[in-house]
DNA sequence: AACAGTATCTGCATACGTGCAGAGATTTGG
DNA sequence: CCAAATCTCTGCACGTATGCAGATACTGTT
């Protein structure tokens, strides 16, 4: 059932490592930069986005407004992100990701991209476009694969009753 | 410092967002399989490995042999691994995933080898071979990275002396 | 047979992430 | 000006992941 083409056998395989690689050496990056994932997460929501508020980050996340609450304590205690006042409505709070905590990550990512660019040097500048042109088309679509996956499995522990 | 070409730098965050989305991608994947993070990453070796004893998925992972032990307890209860005993040393145990678990993991993965595959069918034969040339060159490369990560930075959280 | 070495597992203690329910502050609408 | 709605934050409780140290079981050697 979940062995679509019988053809293509190495190619599922082939990708099925390299995806199981790249994932773990992202595992590997947070727990370097003293992240956990659910805060590794919400960082990354939050570069992409710049600034979200706590409420806005808890439907993302999935998680409740209160351990919401604890997740940007925790990164704004690590020195990832940080609170500011909405001007307008003084509820209100906006989080956003500390520009010197984004290069901290983006140190840590250093050894996989420099891994990454020896590996692009095998190839010649057509088909590292190519490379570039398939990760520009992949980033979207394993983020909506991820939607997906969210999607289809809300419970995010072996459900227990309580 | 962690801008290494001036050129790239589309190049330098493309590849940043495709990381990121990958990344997400599998933790969404451990998310719904019901499993935490070190037992995504142990499972993880036992399929590539096949088999390994607890004391080899101690070091591997660098947990201590009494987590390793509860580690092997939940992924177990969880379906995903079964202790075998050793027919010639009998304190030695070999901890090898159950098929059917992987292919729960494969399920997972489902979403994201379709939504790639699309992807792919934007390219001719030529240009999809060189991609899996690249994620077969890539994967040991990520995997070289996320050693080189753990080695540098070897505290699993912000160290607090115990 | 005794002993040292090895492999795994078991209390105990701790820290942490999360949900739940409610409190506090603020805006919006009558 | 009062009431309802909204947003965030704060106890409280619970499960759990982990380390540490010791217990247990087994092997190999002398």
């Amino acid at each position: 059932m979940s062995n679509p083409g019988s053809g293509g056998d190495g190619e599922h395989v082939i990708f099925r490592q390299y995806l199981d690689a790249v994932g773990l050496q992202g595992l590997a990056s947070a727990e370097a930069a003293g992240l956990h994932t659910s805060e590794w997460y919400a960082l990354s929501l939050l570069s992409r986005e710049g600034s979200l508020t706590p409420g806005e980050l808890a439907t993302r996340t999935g998680l409740t407004t209160g351990a919401t609450t604890r997740l940007i304590d925790r990164l704004e205690r690590a020195g990832y992100a940080r609170r500011t006042p909405d001007p307008t409505d003084r509820r209100r709070v906006h989080v956003e990701p500390v520009p010197d905590a984004l290069d901290r990550v983006e140190e840590v990512v250093g050894p996989a991209r420099r891994r990454l660019a020896e590996v692009l040097a095998h190839y010649t500048p057509d088909q590292r476009a190519l490379i570039f042109d398939y990760f520009a088309r992949a980033a979207p679509a394993f983020r909506a694969a991820t939607e997906e996956i969210r999607a289809t499995a809300p419970p995010r522990r072996a459900r227990r009753p309580g």
